[in-house]
DNA sequence: CTGTGTGCAAAGGGTTTGCAAGTAC
DNA sequence: GTACTTGCAAACCCTTTGCACACAG
């Protein structure tokens, strides 16, 4: 039989010395199965939880490495689980982020996408580089053709 | 002799219809002497205004394409003048920004350096991309060399 | 003089902090 | 049982809105 979602949140939350609580389950569990980045208002209704103990909980992922924030159209804040390159030093979100401009919503997308050598004005050294592009998603365009 | 300042910003402020005012004035001469985007705090000091004037003012500037949004690294609103390619129906700021760890002040970069063919997955279509470098400025390695 | 800009006060939304009760281990 | 989590209340930004006065044209 197949791991269910649970299992895995459960997992990940004893790897990082976290206690297993029903609001951290159910925020990690809602992150593993989505395609896109996942609105805190969308959270909030899914975990069934305080806004702020919610705010804590992301804060406290996002510290150790485990989720990361997404710069959303909106300005709302969007969360994602990190691949396995993030860590609490730095945060190793280098792939590119897409923003739908017709259903809202970001995806993170393939690092392959952002493989382009900076070219910057002599003198500046860049250590990061945050690719974000704004278009239309493949759901979208496939809805439309 | 060279115009002053006040001479272009007045110029400026012309060209859209918009009334000469201090605060107006004080914000467009601030921006236009600035080697990088210019955080709404000192702008509040430099133009001595009030903060909702100054929202306000900013909010009417970027409507008119004359000044655009800089994203900065601690979230607070940064601004920059924009460049011809700006219209009010779209900021054509697709040029990158890069912000510097060490001052923390972020620049906007020529348009070259980010004239890069996006790569996509199968079935995006980008519109827009944006671009963000982070690391140290010229100016900051050129003080440490 | 007329209409636009400004400043003050107040409201609104998102996020953080303090503390007591609840729960994982 | 102990320490970490949660929830509630309140506080704290940043930003916007309403209204009366002031000033540019």
């Amino acid at each position: 039989m197949p791991a269910s979602p649970t299992d895995a949140t459960v997992q990940l939350l004893r790897e990082h010395k976290l206690r297993s609580t029903p609001v951290r389950r159910a925020v990690l569990t809602r992150l593993s199965g989505a395609p896109a980045a996942v609105p805190l208002s969308e959270l909030h209704v899914y975990a069934d939880a305080d806004r702020i103990t919610l705010y804590r909980t992301l804060k406290t992922f996002e510290g150790l490495g485990i989720i990361h924030r997404v710069p959303a159209a909106d300005g709302n804040a969007q969360y994602a689980l990190c691949g396995g390159a993030c860590t609490p030093e730095a945060h190793a979100h280098t792939h590119p982020h897409f923003q739908c401009g017709d259903c809202g919503q970001t995806f993170c997308l393939p690092e392959a996408a952002a493989a382009v050598p900076p070219i910057l004005p002599e003198g500046y050294r860049a250590r990061e580089t945050r690719v974000t592009y704004e278009g239309v998603c493949r759901l979208c365009n496939d809805a439309v053709a």
